[in-house]
DNA sequence: TTTAGAGATATTGTCGACAATTACACTTTA
DNA sequence: TAAAGTGTAATTGTCGACAATATCTCTAAA
């Protein structure tokens, strides 16, 4: 089970659970992409009220999981090559400026943090736990930190409370576990340098290339299952 | 009255127009900035029930003009400084980006009305309506010209749909009718030109800059009446 | 005088029912 | 047969009431 994003407060009421619980669902598939959401059934099948649904379905449309349209109805989003694009080259801005603003304000605490995570990524031991661990978690793990890093609640709320949802919605649809481990540790490592030497400039150059390259990697995989597909 | 989003559809149902009503107040500080939000009361003041104005409440939510906890309740959002230098540095990320992708994808007739809009904006008839028409307007009509020529659909929501209202909020919140305008004006021209020669690394550049001087030309501001209050 | 605790009050969260709008199926007509 | 219109069924939006939680006030003890 991939990390949940940090940003995360315990869920306290009743919708909450819902919330998290549909999150979950949307994000791993269990409820179809692109399927129109019934409130009367789902409040039946989550045993609550509609109202408590509803609450519900106005947080996942906050990270963008689910759309609604007024006297309508709501419909879970579609995995897209366009979404994907889209979603990538938003987190391109967002994530370089969020590393750019980590290398300014980090602290020297939050640095030796970060080398000690990446270390620790690089043991055997993890290894030993398979790609697909350091794929998921371990990436995610990176992510956040620097995020967090940079000390800016606006930047934090935007890709961690919403834009995040949606990468884990298209890394679990799209069957995310190539070999990109190794080469996406060695970036790692040098965007970590960066930071560390204070030049927020060349971080957010290397942040802005290691999404770009994991974009990539994505769209490669999806061309593979066309191919595939069409055989 | 500055203009609105271009992403806004007509209000349809009555939380729609209570979730506009609310969202003009707050921007414009009827609703002052930090106050407690008393769903009974504005419930009777707008004459609607609690359901309709939490649906509301949850919109403006959204686009980060109020706070909700759990079991606690709202409060309108507060301007300060570190909040202010936060939102434009999550824009100068965002619409760097939105106009780097509109050099590449706006399409060329886009282009002709957006040069067609700054000439317009040059003339005497309009310079006549006040230096106060520009700073609102002209900019806002500039700024989302350019976000949804980026032709993309996560970048033109997260800015025009949420990061926009409190940038108005801001906007009004701190009296901005300081003359940039002329200065704003030519940052505009040449930001059209680097569009207008698909060059996207330029556009970036440049429209970075030009949210830059704007934040600091707040920044300024705030510092003046700082000065003043302390007289 | 200050702090801790208990009770009262007010606010938020949740529920079920009704009204308004939309979607579907059937009939009717060209 | 195809298309348009009508009537029914289902879904969404809105409402008021109740339950759970938090806040405030007053009392009592250190």
């Amino acid at each position: 089970m991939p990390l949940d994003n940090p940003t995360k407060t315990l869920a306290i009421t009743t919708a909450d659970k819902v919330f998290e619980q549909m999150q979950h669902a949307i994000v791993e598939g269990d409820i179809l992409a692109g399927s129109k959401i019934s409130e009367p059934e789902l409040a039946k099948q989550y045993q609550v009220s509609r109202s408590t649904l509803r609450e519900a379905l106005n947080r996942l449309e906050k990270c963008h999981l689910i759309e609604r349209k007024p006297n309508v109805g709501s419909r879970v989003v579609e995995c897209s090559i366009k979404g994907l694009l889209e979603l990538y080259i938003t987190r391109e801005a967002l994530e370089g400026m969020a590393c750019r603003q980590a290398a300014e304000n980090m602290t020297d605490e939050e640095i030796v943090d970060m080398k000690a995570m990446l270390s620790q990524h690089s043991t055997a031991q993890d290894l030993q736990d398979g790609v697909a661990y350091y794929q998921e978690k371990g990436d995610l793990d990176f992510h956040y930190k620097v995020i967090l890093g940079s000390h800016n609640a606006q930047l934090i709320n935007l890709i961690c409370g919403q834009l995040y949802h949606l990468v884990r919605m298209y890394r679990c649809q799209f069957g995310m576990n190539s070999p990109r481990a190794s080469r996406a540790f060695s970036e790692h490592s040098r965007i970590i340098e960066a930071i560390s030497d204070r030049d927020g400039e060349l971080a957010e150059l290397l942040m802005r290339r290691h999404i770009a390259a994991s974009r990539k990697n994505i769209e490669n995989k999806i061309a593979e299952q066309n191919k595939l597909n069409q055989q």
